[in-house]
DNA sequence: GATTTTTTTGTACATTCGTACTAAAATAAA
DNA sequence: TTTATTTTAGTACGAATGTACAAAAAAATC
């Protein structure tokens, strides 16, 4: 089987290849949200998934093309669960609130998934040293936020704001959110409603006139 | 030597001593700051300081003993510079502006230091797999920003809070720091008094009545 | 100046990991 | 049923790493 075909035209992969892809992916995330990046071993995740580690070569051309998986999947499907969300609200008022809470709903119902992504995230790296996904990764979950302030700025019912205070404000929700995923690392029986609450009149407070 | 008495009866570390482990822990921060820390390997971090790997384990016990050192000694460093600061404001609005404004002061003429940090404290875990310095660090860190916000909400200049949406204010101000680093590590050219003066305002506008 | 202690170098070893590879097993095709 | 293909298990190998260790070098002490 040609490798390269799988990540690039995915028609030609079976159902049966599909399962066991899925499978191997699910074990590392699980993997990676319980030990950690480093301790993520394709040893362990085929452990997990009682399978032969050989397996996961079979299926995946390396570590790297399993791993890459994670984010890839991630972001998918946070976009399919945030985007129709904020579109169904008219007022950007609504549509920060509604990205908060989308936000936080859609962590909390996939824990494991989003600490496997900020684990793998943040550790995964170039040959050169430089981390791979931080930069487009953090840029695309960004967009959606400077494009709410925009219009909230231009219909006026947000503060003035620069370009770059913008930018700021766009980069403090977004690491709130990320806060709050980290909290939960830490405290799992965290009010998610009430922090979600609290959230929404932060931020309500610091963009309104 | 009693490796044991290095750590806890620093007192009869020599002047060489000390000097040596500085120059190590130094350059271990600069490996990780640079690398990572799943790439930063004695053997880079001695390649680093122009020593044998050798010298490295003969004045720590271990790379744990090392890499312990990295957090402990920012954390010194932070609590100088920071509690001075805000000791010196009596109005809780003062003191959550200086508390802002000298973190990303510090941190901006620490880059290194706290990009070492956050990769140690992110990856570094126990055997059983939990980050070893994550509940303690974030607490700690959290403390002063708590007792801001309780003088403010005592004082009546800040707006009501309940014990957990003021501390839900707190993590997402922490949050906001550390989101200044990250976009620090992406963006070095970053402007940091404009994010300075914005991150003022956003929790300015957020505490208040 | 001789001796002891401290410090450094360099090597060796055990372990872990990702990957390659072979043979067996399972499944599909004929 | 026989043959071909796909999938799996298990092993082996090279590379990297933390640690231990022995011998040399440097510094301190007498």
């Amino acid at each position: 089987m040609n490798k390269k075909n799988k990540s690039t035209k995915q028609k030609e992969m079976s159902f049966i290849e599909k399962a066991r892809r899925a499978q191997i992916v699910k074990c590392a995330i699980e993997t990676i949200a319980e030990v950690g990046y480093a301790q993520a071993s394709l040893g362990q995740i085929a452990k997990r998934a009682n399978i032969s580690k050989g397996v996961i070569s079979y299926h995946f051309a390396n570590k790297e093309e399993l791993l890459e998986q994670i984010p890839i999947e991630y972001y998918l499907a946070w976009q399919a669960y945030i985007t129709p969300r904020i579109e169904a609200q008219k007022s950007p008022k609504e549509k920060l609130q509604v990205y908060i809470e989308a936000n936080l709903a859609f962590i909390d119902e996939n824990r494991q998934h989003v600490f496997a992504v900020i684990e793998t995230v943040s550790n995964k790296r170039t040959d050169d040293g430089k981390l791979q996904f931080a930069a487009d990764h953090d840029e695309a979950i960004l967009l959606p936020i400077e494009s709410i302030l925009t219009q909230g700025i231009q219909e006026g019912v947000f503060r003035e704001f620069t370009k770059s205070s913008a930018r700021v404000m766009a980069l403090t929700i977004r690491s709130a959110i990320d806060g709050f995923t980290l909290e939960l690392t830490r405290n799992p029986h965290l009010d998610v409603q009430e922090y979600t609450r609290e959230l929404v009149t932060i931020f309500d407070k610091s963009t309104k006139k």
